[in-house]
DNA sequence: GGAATATAGTTGCATATACACGTATATCGA
DNA sequence: TCGATATACGTGTATATGCAACTATATTCC
């Protein structure tokens, strides 16, 4: 029933919401059937902190563009399931985060259904048009960060 | 202190969301300052309804890839502040939206805002690239719809 | 050293978002 | 024509998101 193709919106902010519901929609459709049902924050939080190794939640928000805020609610549920760990730093006001094993293995098990979902969606672009379109996406988060 | 870059995500759902935020704390800034506050999701509501004249419920939805759940409840605060009034159509079971005079003003009074966002966010990237990442984001939407 | 300021994070509140499920109406098919 | 199915929408519930305002710690600078 969903349309083959979608008029494109003149507002920059509708297309990225409108973008980013349809996207989150198929990944959280994935990860719910086989990934075990994280949500996209939550597998994304996972992955980058994998990939930052340990890292304080304010270079979390900075690098995910996420009001700290909203990073402390998010946050909250991964540490009481055991995923990730807080870890001390020299600067007592910070919150140092790290994947635990528990953590590496849940998000072991979540990468399928990503790759699935990733595929998927990459499949049905141009194939020249994905690595531009991660790109511009980082472009466009930080051109409007800095406003 | 926000960078003037930032990393790419391998993930394209995070690289949306993540830009979806930022921008969309841009332009609600811009909006709260002075076009009155509407919320993001509100100003392309109404833009949207202003463009399609007279809208079922049901197309709204489709067209901006939002849940018809998420839209009822979104709908409602516009109706009740006297933006947008329910029409009658041949189906009982379907709801017609359209502008209302006070929601045409409302909506003309918060363009120089949205305008402004627009025009800040686009000087920050190449000039080919805008016209590219709305349409592309326009393709993304509807290929991840047909999951 | 101590006041002014900046930074890291949290809490209260409000909107955004969608899934599971329910209700009402419409359509289809034997 | 009437029972099965599909469509349009609403409610209950849960997470996502950010602003205003707050606390606690660190830094700056006189």
């Amino acid at each position: 029933m969903s349309a083959d193709r979608l008029p494109p919106l003149d507002c920059a902010c509708a297309s990225l919401r409108r973008a980013a519901r349809a996207v989150t929609r198929a990944y959280e459709t994935e990860l719910r059937d086989t990934g075990g049902g994280l949500r996209a924050t939550q597998f994304t939080l996972l992955q980058v902190l994998e990939r930052m190794g340990t890292s304080p939640q304010s270079a979390l928000g900075d690098l995910l563009a996420l009001d700290s805020t909203t990073l402390s609610r998010t946050l909250r549920p991964l540490a009481r399931a055991g995923w990730i760990r807080e870890g001390e730093g020299t600067d007592r006001r910070e919150v140092r985060w790290s994947l635990t094993p528990a953590g590496r293995r849940r998000l072991v098990r979540a990468k399928p259904a990503w790759e699935r979902a990733q595929a998927r969606l990459r499949a049905r672009l141009r194939p020249a048009h994905w690595k531009m379109l991660i790109e511009e996406l980082a472009t466009v988060a930080a051109a409007a960060r800095q406003v």
